[in-house]
DNA sequence: TCTAATTTTAGACTATGTCTAAGAGGTGAC
DNA sequence: GTCACCTCTTAGACATAGTCTAAAATTAGA
Protein backbone atom coordinates (compact mmCIF):
# COMPACT_ATOMS: atom_id res chain seq x y z
CA UNK A 1 0.00 0.00 0.00
CA UNK A 2 2.99 2.01 0.73
CA UNK A 3 4.12 2.27 -2.42
CA UNK A 4 0.98 2.14 -4.40
CA UNK A 5 1.10 5.53 -2.48
CA UNK A 6 4.41 6.56 -3.42
CA UNK A 7 3.82 6.21 -6.89
CA UNK A 8 0.48 8.43 -6.60
CA UNK A 9 1.91 11.09 -4.78
CA UNK A 10 4.57 11.29 -7.98
CA UNK A 11 2.29 10.86 -10.82
CA UNK A 12 1.13 14.48 -9.04
CA UNK A 13 4.40 15.66 -8.63
CA UNK A 14 4.93 15.31 -5.38
CA UNK A 15 7.96 13.93 -3.95
CA UNK A 16 7.17 10.83 -1.71
CA UNK A 17 9.03 11.38 1.14
CA UNK A 18 8.59 9.13 3.82
CA UNK A 19 6.35 12.01 5.87
CA UNK A 20 4.18 12.53 3.01
CA UNK A 21 3.26 8.85 2.52
CA UNK A 22 2.51 8.16 6.05
CA UNK A 23 -0.02 11.06 5.76
CA UNK A 24 -0.96 9.90 2.55
CA UNK A 25 -1.59 6.56 3.57
CA UNK A 26 -3.98 8.12 6.42
CA UNK A 27 -5.77 10.64 4.66
CA UNK A 28 -6.31 9.26 1.05
CA UNK A 29 -8.07 6.34 2.78
CA UNK A 30 -10.42 7.09 5.61
CA UNK A 31 -14.35 8.24 5.44
CA UNK A 32 -13.86 9.96 8.80
CA UNK A 33 -13.41 13.72 7.14
CA UNK A 34 -10.64 14.34 9.81
CA UNK A 35 -9.10 17.91 10.53
CA UNK A 36 -5.61 18.71 10.29
CA UNK A 37 -5.16 18.23 14.09
CA UNK A 38 -6.62 14.89 14.28
CA UNK A 39 -4.47 13.64 11.00
CA UNK A 40 -1.64 14.81 12.86
CA UNK A 41 -2.66 12.83 15.91
CA UNK A 42 -3.20 9.85 13.47
CA UNK A 43 0.40 9.91 11.45
CA UNK A 44 2.06 10.29 14.84
CA UNK A 45 1.26 6.79 15.99
CA UNK A 46 3.23 5.74 12.81
CA UNK A 47 5.99 8.22 12.50
CA UNK A 48 5.96 10.40 15.83
CA UNK A 49 8.52 12.75 15.22
CA UNK A 50 6.46 14.19 12.14
CA UNK A 51 5.89 18.04 12.36
CA UNK A 52 2.73 20.00 13.47
CA UNK A 53 3.70 21.84 10.31
CA UNK A 54 4.43 19.56 7.73
CA UNK A 55 1.17 17.76 8.33
CA UNK A 56 -0.49 21.05 7.60
CA UNK A 57 1.58 21.76 5.12
CA UNK A 58 0.97 18.20 3.55
CA UNK A 59 -2.56 18.27 3.82
CA UNK A 60 -2.41 21.80 1.82
CA UNK A 61 -0.26 20.66 -1.16
CA UNK A 62 -2.90 17.47 -0.97
CA UNK A 63 -5.54 20.06 -1.75
CA UNK A 64 -3.23 21.67 -4.50
CA UNK A 65 -3.10 18.83 -6.49
CA UNK A 66 -6.10 18.12 -6.48
CA UNK A 67 -5.77 14.79 -4.06
CA UNK A 68 -8.28 16.37 -1.32
CA UNK A 69 -11.01 18.59 -1.06
CA UNK A 70 -11.54 20.60 2.19
CA UNK A 71 -14.60 21.44 3.53
CA UNK A 72 -15.73 23.86 6.07
CA UNK A 73 -18.92 22.67 7.16
CA UNK A 74 -18.28 23.22 10.88
CA UNK A 75 -17.43 25.26 13.64
CA UNK A 76 -13.53 25.79 13.84
CA UNK A 77 -12.90 22.78 11.68
CA UNK A 78 -11.46 22.84 8.34
CA UNK A 79 -11.50 18.93 7.43
CA UNK A 80 -10.37 16.65 5.04
CA UNK A 81 -12.18 14.74 2.11
CA UNK A 82 -10.73 12.26 0.49
CA UNK A 83 -13.83 11.78 -2.18
CA UNK A 84 -12.36 14.39 -4.35
CA UNK A 85 -16.17 13.13 -6.95
CA UNK A 86 -18.86 15.57 -7.00
CA UNK A 87 -20.71 14.99 -4.01
CA UNK A 88 -23.10 16.07 -1.29
CA UNK A 89 -23.31 16.17 2.39
CA UNK A 90 -24.89 15.13 5.65
CA UNK A 91 -23.63 17.00 9.20
CA UNK A 92 -25.17 15.14 12.18
CA UNK A 93 -26.12 17.90 14.59
CA UNK A 94 -25.70 16.02 17.40
CA UNK A 95 -22.02 13.89 16.89
CA UNK A 96 -21.22 16.68 14.15
CA UNK A 97 -20.21 13.49 12.10
CA UNK A 98 -20.04 14.03 8.30
CA UNK A 99 -21.47 11.81 5.89
CA UNK A 100 -20.88 11.60 1.85
CA UNK A 101 -24.02 11.44 0.02
CA UNK A 102 -23.56 10.54 -3.27
CA UNK A 103 -23.94 12.66 -5.86
CA UNK A 104 -26.99 11.27 -7.58
CA UNK A 105 -29.08 10.33 -4.19
CA UNK A 106 -30.49 14.24 -4.56
CA UNK A 107 -30.85 16.16 -7.44
CA UNK A 108 -31.08 20.07 -7.90
CA UNK A 109 -32.97 22.16 -10.49
CA UNK A 110 -32.65 25.33 -12.18
CA UNK A 111 -28.86 25.84 -10.99
CA UNK A 112 -27.81 26.45 -14.32
CA UNK A 113 -30.78 29.34 -14.85
CA UNK A 114 -28.74 31.61 -11.62
CA UNK A 115 -29.00 34.40 -13.25
CA UNK A 116 -25.91 36.92 -12.50
CA UNK A 117 -23.45 34.03 -11.29
CA UNK A 118 -21.03 31.88 -12.61
CA UNK A 119 -21.39 28.36 -11.13
CA UNK A 120 -18.43 26.19 -11.02
CA UNK A 121 -19.38 23.81 -8.24
CA UNK A 122 -22.17 23.40 -6.28
CA UNK A 123 -23.76 20.51 -3.51
CA UNK A 124 -26.63 19.92 -1.22
CA UNK A 125 -25.96 20.42 2.62
CA UNK A 126 -28.22 18.56 5.00
CA UNK A 127 -28.49 19.02 8.59
CA UNK A 128 -29.95 16.35 10.81
CA UNK A 129 -29.92 13.39 12.74
CA UNK A 130 -28.00 10.19 11.08
CA UNK A 131 -30.51 7.19 12.35
CA UNK A 132 -28.80 4.22 13.84
CA UNK A 133 -28.26 1.65 11.37
CA UNK A 134 -28.77 -1.95 13.06
CA UNK A 135 -25.21 -3.72 13.66
CA UNK A 136 -23.25 -1.03 12.44
CA UNK A 137 -20.81 0.98 14.14
CA UNK B 1 -35.76 52.17 14.05
CA UNK B 2 -33.73 52.25 17.60
CA UNK B 3 -37.64 51.80 19.31
CA UNK B 4 -38.49 49.02 17.05
CA UNK B 5 -35.52 47.19 17.75
CA UNK B 6 -36.25 47.29 21.21
CA UNK B 7 -39.78 46.09 21.08
CA UNK B 8 -38.35 43.39 19.18
CA UNK B 9 -36.00 42.33 21.43
CA UNK B 10 -38.36 42.23 24.14
CA UNK B 11 -40.89 40.20 21.99
CA UNK B 12 -37.99 37.49 21.76
CA UNK B 13 -37.29 37.56 26.26
CA UNK B 14 -33.98 39.74 25.66
CA UNK B 15 -33.50 42.51 27.59
CA UNK B 16 -33.08 45.72 25.25
CA UNK B 17 -29.89 47.16 27.03
CA UNK B 18 -28.18 50.02 24.81
CA UNK B 19 -25.46 47.51 23.76
CA UNK B 20 -27.83 45.16 22.27
CA UNK B 21 -30.17 48.01 20.76
CA UNK B 22 -27.13 49.46 18.86
CA UNK B 23 -25.93 45.72 17.96
CA UNK B 24 -29.57 44.68 16.36
CA UNK B 25 -29.89 48.25 14.60
CA UNK B 26 -26.87 46.98 12.63
CA UNK B 27 -26.71 42.99 12.29
CA UNK B 28 -30.53 42.38 11.77
CA UNK B 29 -30.63 44.27 9.32
CA UNK B 30 -27.28 43.64 6.82
CA UNK B 31 -27.08 41.56 3.91
CA UNK B 32 -24.07 41.44 4.31
CA UNK B 33 -23.07 38.32 6.35
CA UNK B 34 -20.38 39.84 8.67
CA UNK B 35 -18.55 37.64 10.90
CA UNK B 36 -18.13 38.64 15.14
CA UNK B 37 -15.08 41.35 14.48
CA UNK B 38 -16.86 42.64 11.31
CA UNK B 39 -20.04 43.59 13.81
CA UNK B 40 -17.52 44.52 16.94
CA UNK B 41 -15.81 47.11 14.21
CA UNK B 42 -19.38 48.77 12.73
CA UNK B 43 -20.95 48.87 16.38
CA UNK B 44 -17.72 51.04 17.91
CA UNK B 45 -18.57 53.57 15.47
CA UNK B 46 -21.63 54.65 17.05
CA UNK B 47 -21.08 52.85 20.42
CA UNK B 48 -16.93 53.14 21.40
CA UNK B 49 -16.85 51.68 24.46
CA UNK B 50 -18.41 48.21 23.51
CA UNK B 51 -16.52 45.32 24.63
CA UNK B 52 -15.33 42.29 22.36
CA UNK B 53 -17.18 39.71 24.81
CA UNK B 54 -20.68 41.99 24.45
CA UNK B 55 -20.75 41.51 20.54
CA UNK B 56 -20.46 38.07 21.15
CA UNK B 57 -22.41 37.13 23.76
CA UNK B 58 -25.16 38.95 22.08
CA UNK B 59 -24.77 37.82 18.81
CA UNK B 60 -24.61 33.81 20.04
CA UNK B 61 -28.07 35.22 22.29
CA UNK B 62 -29.83 36.35 18.86
CA UNK B 63 -29.06 33.46 17.19
CA UNK B 64 -30.10 31.63 20.26
CA UNK B 65 -33.56 33.29 20.18
CA UNK B 66 -34.16 32.92 15.92
CA UNK B 67 -32.98 36.42 15.26
CA UNK B 68 -30.18 35.24 13.35
CA UNK B 69 -28.36 32.20 11.90
CA UNK B 70 -24.86 31.78 11.99
CA UNK B 71 -23.12 30.13 8.90
CA UNK B 72 -19.81 28.52 8.90
CA UNK B 73 -19.05 28.53 5.22
CA UNK B 74 -16.17 29.77 4.40
CA UNK B 75 -12.49 29.69 6.24
CA UNK B 76 -11.68 30.62 9.83
CA UNK B 77 -15.65 33.17 9.55
CA UNK B 78 -18.37 32.28 11.61
CA UNK B 79 -20.66 34.33 9.77
CA UNK B 80 -24.72 36.09 10.65
CA UNK B 81 -27.04 36.40 8.44
CA UNK B 82 -30.37 38.17 9.67
CA UNK B 83 -32.35 36.24 6.97
CA UNK B 84 -33.88 33.03 9.25
CA UNK B 85 -35.99 32.17 6.41
CA UNK B 86 -34.81 28.88 4.56
CA UNK B 87 -32.59 30.06 2.11
CA UNK B 88 -29.67 28.58 -0.28
CA UNK B 89 -26.14 30.58 -0.76
CA UNK B 90 -23.86 31.63 -3.39
CA UNK B 91 -20.03 32.29 -2.50
CA UNK B 92 -18.21 34.65 -4.59
CA UNK B 93 -14.50 32.65 -4.53
CA UNK B 94 -12.42 35.94 -5.68
CA UNK B 95 -14.13 38.29 -3.27
CA UNK B 96 -15.27 35.83 -0.40
CA UNK B 97 -18.84 37.70 -0.64
CA UNK B 98 -21.54 35.74 0.50
CA UNK B 99 -25.60 36.27 -1.12
CA UNK B 100 -28.55 34.68 -0.19
CA UNK B 101 -30.61 32.95 -3.00
CA UNK B 102 -33.91 33.04 -2.42
CA UNK B 103 -35.50 29.20 -1.48
CA UNK B 104 -37.44 28.51 -4.86
CA UNK B 105 -35.31 29.55 -7.13
CA UNK B 106 -33.29 25.98 -6.94
CA UNK B 107 -35.36 23.07 -6.38
CA UNK B 108 -33.54 20.02 -4.79
CA UNK B 109 -35.22 16.42 -5.06
CA UNK B 110 -35.72 13.47 -3.23
CA UNK B 111 -34.45 15.08 0.20
CA UNK B 112 -36.82 13.29 1.93
CA UNK B 113 -36.20 10.09 0.97
CA UNK B 114 -32.53 9.99 2.20
CA UNK B 115 -32.31 6.78 3.68
CA UNK B 116 -31.13 5.88 7.15
CA UNK B 117 -31.01 10.35 7.72
CA UNK B 118 -33.59 12.18 9.69
CA UNK B 119 -33.17 15.86 7.52
CA UNK B 120 -34.09 19.06 9.57
CA UNK B 121 -32.87 21.30 7.58
CA UNK B 122 -31.19 21.19 4.18
CA UNK B 123 -30.11 24.04 1.59
CA UNK B 124 -27.68 24.02 -1.58
CA UNK B 125 -24.05 25.79 -1.26
CA UNK B 126 -23.08 27.34 -4.55
CA UNK B 127 -19.79 28.36 -5.19
CA UNK B 128 -18.80 30.52 -8.39
CA UNK B 129 -17.97 33.82 -9.66
CA UNK B 130 -20.73 36.47 -9.41
CA UNK B 131 -21.23 38.46 -12.28
CA UNK B 132 -20.64 42.02 -12.87
CA UNK B 133 -24.56 43.62 -12.44
CA UNK B 134 -24.43 46.75 -14.59
CA UNK B 135 -24.76 50.05 -12.52
CA UNK B 136 -25.23 48.39 -9.17
CA UNK B 137 -22.53 48.28 -6.37
C1' DT C 1 -32.53 54.23 48.62
C1' DC C 2 -31.00 49.68 49.23
C1' DT C 3 -30.50 45.10 47.47
C1' DA C 4 -30.28 41.50 44.18
C1' DA C 5 -29.99 40.03 39.64
C1' DT C 6 -28.34 40.89 35.17
C1' DT C 7 -25.18 42.80 31.91
C1' DT C 8 -20.86 44.62 30.51
C1' DT C 9 -16.05 44.95 30.61
C1' DA C 10 -10.97 43.88 30.05
C1' DG C 11 -8.06 40.64 29.67
C1' DA C 12 -6.64 35.84 30.12
C1' DC C 13 -7.12 31.64 27.89
C1' DT C 14 -7.80 28.05 24.11
C1' DA C 15 -7.83 26.27 19.53
C1' DT C 16 -6.67 26.36 14.84
C1' DG C 17 -3.83 27.67 11.30
C1' DT C 18 0.41 30.17 9.20
C1' DC C 19 5.12 31.72 9.01
C1' DT C 20 10.10 31.67 9.74
C1' DA C 21 14.76 30.37 10.23
C1' DA C 22 17.68 26.69 10.88
C1' DG C 23 18.86 22.06 10.09
C1' DA C 24 18.40 17.53 7.70
C1' DG C 25 18.10 14.93 3.66
C1' DG C 26 18.42 13.66 -1.12
C1' DT C 27 20.39 14.21 -5.88
C1' DG C 28 23.42 15.39 -9.60
C1' DA C 29 28.10 17.03 -11.23
C1' DC C 30 32.46 16.11 -10.92
C1' DG D 1 32.78 9.35 -2.88
C1' DT D 2 32.32 14.29 -2.02
C1' DC D 3 30.54 18.66 -2.62
C1' DA D 4 27.03 21.93 -3.52
C1' DC D 5 22.44 22.85 -4.23
C1' DC D 6 17.80 22.37 -3.59
C1' DT D 7 13.84 20.67 -1.21
C1' DC D 8 11.69 19.15 2.87
C1' DT D 9 11.11 19.02 7.82
C1' DT D 10 11.31 20.85 12.28
C1' DA D 11 10.30 23.66 16.53
C1' DG D 12 8.59 27.39 17.96
C1' DA D 13 6.89 32.06 17.32
C1' DC D 14 3.08 34.37 15.61
C1' DA D 15 -1.80 35.43 14.10
C1' DT D 16 -6.63 35.07 14.39
C1' DA D 17 -11.15 33.69 16.10
C1' DG D 18 -13.75 32.54 19.76
C1' DT D 19 -14.69 31.47 24.86
C1' DC D 20 -14.29 32.15 29.76
C1' DT D 21 -13.74 34.61 34.15
C1' DA D 22 -13.93 37.85 37.78
C1' DA D 23 -14.95 42.32 38.87
C1' DA D 24 -17.39 46.59 37.95
C1' DA D 25 -21.46 48.82 36.27
C1' DT D 26 -26.21 48.98 35.45
C1' DT D 27 -30.99 47.94 36.04
C1' DA D 28 -35.25 46.78 38.37
C1' DG D 29 -37.87 45.92 42.32
C1' DA D 30 -38.97 46.28 47.34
Amino acid sequence: MTVDKAALLEARGIKPSAQRVAIADYVLHTDEHPSADEVWARVKRVFPMVSRATVYNTLNLFVAKGLLRHLVLTEGRLVFDSNVDQHHHFIDEETGKIYDLPWDTLEVSRVEQLKGFEVRDYQVLVRGRKRPTRGAR
